[in-house]
RNA sequence: GGAGGGGUUCCCGAGUGGCCAAAGGGAUCAGACUGUAAAUCUGACGGCUAAGCCUUCGUAGGUUCGAAUCCUACCCCCUCCA
């Protein structure tokens, strides 16, 4: 493993790091946008970096699909494929257990999907998403899990649970030395003694950080809240901390207090495409009549090449036409904000402030965020 | 002048006696989206004192228990032949 982790800076539980790749460094905490099938919808790799981007993140189950890890490893792996020379991290498909729900069989032995292509049968046991991953080229590899859908009885989440913790080990072993760093991925559903399990289970195996997954599955705020109040004080404090999928500006404002290090959503760049921008006075639903003659930017707070030069009223128009541009400048906005706010954020700690300026963040968002 | 086709709720467009305030699409107005089957999906979409009532299918009459649908006249549009 040749990622380094470092932390150098608290402000209470919250953590200013750093992750040492052989692809560059990262500030911590970060923000990682998804590029599922290898982009990052409505982005180029120069784009992206201009937005402030430093990693992104993959789908190991599509890129099998389509074109084929094997294929991508052929000609040169996912970084000289999509021409994204930061690090990458993969999703292992764990994800796919719990989206595809109807096109999947969860076995011992790994998972049985149907193709949401064409119908193609495709078994991911954790030794191969593992090969996959290593194919794809990640620097961060996910372990195979089974993200637990909600709501689900302390019973079958427990059951889940186990289940990837036995398959935690065997992504372990089947990483052996390769060097990207390997993540576990704490389970448990709601229940607060079998995330505190999940994660027992994971640190007797060892990893290079430790994920909390099985949240934002359409639980309420209050229940994803009370697992990360409970749990957080747990996770390992030498390791990078990763919550996948979170999630909102104001989700990630609370995680990050909580000490996670790492998040990835594709709340920036599909809510973009979708006419919702995030912004320092909350949400605005651009595609809204109200914004049809707005001749201010999106956000007046905003640096981003949108705002610095785009009305509301066009990208209204665009929006409303289906332009392909109104998505390219959206996520440019959504993405330059989530960056800009996490790196107001990582000020924030090294200078002890984080309580005022999450104060700051709050009041100007809308009431519901 | 002759022959034929057609006028439907904002637009396009189904419907040819009751199950029709009238399919479907668009536009419009909202909402949703959290390790992406998502440039997607959902709802509303004549009016009202709202499980009911009123107005509407070119216009005016008529037939019928009942008409967007049948009949008569008229107005307008399109195509072809002179």
């Amino acid at each position: 493993m040749t990622m380094a982790f470092e932390v150098f800076a608290t402000d209470g539980a919250a953590r200013r790091g750093r992750l040492v790749t052989p692809r560059g460094e990262v500030e911590t905490p970060v923000f990682m946008p998804c590029g599922t099938y290898g982009s990052v919808k409505a982005m180029t790799p120069e784009a992206l970096a201009g937005v402030g981007t430093r990693i992104v993140l993959g789908n190991t189950f599509h890129l099998m699909l389509r074109p084929g890890d094997a294929e991508i490893a052929a000609l040169g792996g996912l970084h000289a494929f999509m021409q994204w020379p930061g690090p990458i991290l993969t999703d292992s498909g764990g994800y796919q257990v719990f989206s595809l729900a109807e096109m999947r069989k969860v076995e011992e032995g790994g998972v049985a999907f149907r193709s949401p292509i064409n119908g193609d049968a495709l078994f991911l046991s954790p030794e191969r998403s593992i090969e996959a991953q290593h194919n794809l080229g990640a620097d961060f590899v996910m372990a195979f899990d089974e993200c637990t859908p909600h709501p689900v009885s302390r019973q079958a989440a427990r059951d889940s649970m186990r289940l990837s913790m036995r398959w935690a080990k065997q992504c372990r072993d089947a990483h052996g030395a390769h060097a990207g760093a390997l993540f576990g991925i704490v389970q448990g559903g709601m229940y607060d003694d079998l995330r505190r399990e999940s994660l027992g289970a994971l640190v007797d195996i060892g990893f290079d950080g430790y994920a909390i997954g099985g949240l934002s599955v359409g639980e309420s705020k209050a229940e994803m809240n009370a697992v990360l109040d409970a749990l957080m004080p747990h996770m390992p404090h030498a390791a990078p901390r990763y919550l996948m999928g979170v999630g909102t500006p104001a989700d990630i404002l609370r995680s990050v207090r909580l000490g996670v290090d790492m998040l990835d959503c594709v709340l920036p760049t599909r809510n973009a495409r979708n006419g919702y921008a995030f912004t320092s006075r909350g949400t605005v639903k651009i595609r809204n009549a109200a914004h049809r003659h707005a001749d201010a930017p999106l956000d007046d707070a905003c640096a981003c090449s949108t705002c610095a030069r785009f009305s509301r009223a066009y990208l209204h128009h665009l929006d409303r036409c289906g332009e392909i541009l109104g998505s390219i400048l959206m996520t440019t906005h959504n993405l330059h904000y989530y960056h800009a706010l996490m790196g107001k954020l990582r000020e924030a700690i090294e200078q002890g402030t984080l309580q005022r300026l999450s104060r700051a963040l709050l009041a100007g968002w809308n009431p519901s965020e």
